[in-house]
DNA sequence: GATATTATATACCAGTTGGTACTTATTTAA
DNA sequence: TTAAATAAGTACCAACTGGTATATAATATC
């Protein structure tokens, strides 16, 4: 993009850190609610004036959309990460609510952001945010659905429950969790229902 | 109260109506989420002028009181008229299904005004109604845990959970499912969902 | 140094919010 | 008829919102 590394552009030099300002927006976010974050806020946190973000960015719609990106993005790592592939059903959604749920060591904000999002739609996001929000909320059905898929090749994950509403089930219920989880409520508590919510999904083998 | 019985009253007839006010307040929570409701659109449905609304209530903070307080009668109404008692678990819990879901025939918002003012919590809410919430809460509480512990002295709940995790298990259930209403969703994709997250409860009499 | 180019900073716009002086209207009692 | 009491209505307050017009500061090229 226009970085720092082409030294030689022609008028005063940026100030405004690209990135930064969208870092900034995404943990405002996600650890007060979209609703809760005005464009004000940002600035004033990001140390730029108003008129700067404007250059920048074209609208507080646009920084949503890259907010959101970022977001998922990094959920996705750590997705990851865990390596979930291969796995039994039982450990693959056990993992998934482990990594919603346990505490970040760092300094991250309790629950989900795009969770947080889904009840606020067309209050308070711009068309560009809603789009952007609808598809990481589609990718991740995807996700949901090729565990469910490989649990039932694998024989440890129920046929009786259709696939679109076994995939619909555990969104909604990782949901859930994570509303709690940015309710306060402490996590041994949410992993105990999670842990009923998904048992009729799984085939134990005796 | 000081109604309009009392006709020898000195001064100018009032024309703010209490309980007409408090309606409007709660069908405009109720259907748009407190976060955004303002004391000024209340007021201008209401018909009255802002000083006219500090007259008769101290605050922002009683109306949302009062409004809480009469949604919860309206419901517990509801709820008296299912006749639940003496019924088993399974019929129980999906008519308090079916109550939640079922398309409200006049013009009632869907979802639960409690369950959206969950998630506001300290943001908008004053302490009087915060406190009426919490005691909303608490009551709901006791009228499920009432129908737990009936349901396992006839033989048809689990006693492999815990009370107090049944309890908190269904709240947030119901929870749930009103959630998914509010968020528009489909009440027969809801209810297929309760039936999956409900099933760990219930023995099956064979 | 002059000029074009780019970014920043100040100050403002109209709109909203919850809340309040102050004036005015309408009633009863003296 | 006048005074007291009560309510309504107008107009305002400061603080905030997303967004912008205009002036100014800092750089590269000529």
């Amino acid at each position: 993009m226009n970085d720092n590394l082409s030294i030689s552009v022609r008028g005063r030099p940026k100030k405004v850190d690209h990135q930064n300002v969208v870092e900034i927006a995404m943990y405002l976010y996600w650890a007060k609610g979209i609703q809760n974050v005005s464009l004000n806020e940002i600035c004033r946190k990001a140390n730029i004036a108003k008129t700067s973000f404007y250059r920048e960015f074209d609208s507080e719609d646009k920084l949503m959309e890259l907010a959101i990106k970022m977001y998922f993005d990094w959920f996705n790592c750590l997705l990851a990460e865990l390596n979930l592939e291969g796995k039994p059903s039982v450990e693959v959604f056990g993992m998934l609510m482990d990594l919603i749920l346990d505490d970040r060591s760092e300094d991250i904000p309790p629950g989900c952001m795009l969770v947080k999002m889904r009840d606020v739609r067309g209050e308070k996001l711009g068309p560009r945010a809603s789009a952007q929000l609808h598809l990481c909320q589609k990718q991740q059905m995807k996700l949901i659905e090729h565990f469910v898929i490989c649990g039932q090749q694998h024989g440890d994950f129920t046929k009786e429950i259709s696939i679109p509403t076994a995939v619909a089930y555990i969104d909604n219920q990782l949901c859930n969790a994570l509303a709690l989880m940015a309710r306060g409520e402490p996590s041994d508590r949410i992993k105990k229902f999670s842990k009923i919510a998904f048992s009729p999904l799984f085939i134990q083998k005796t």
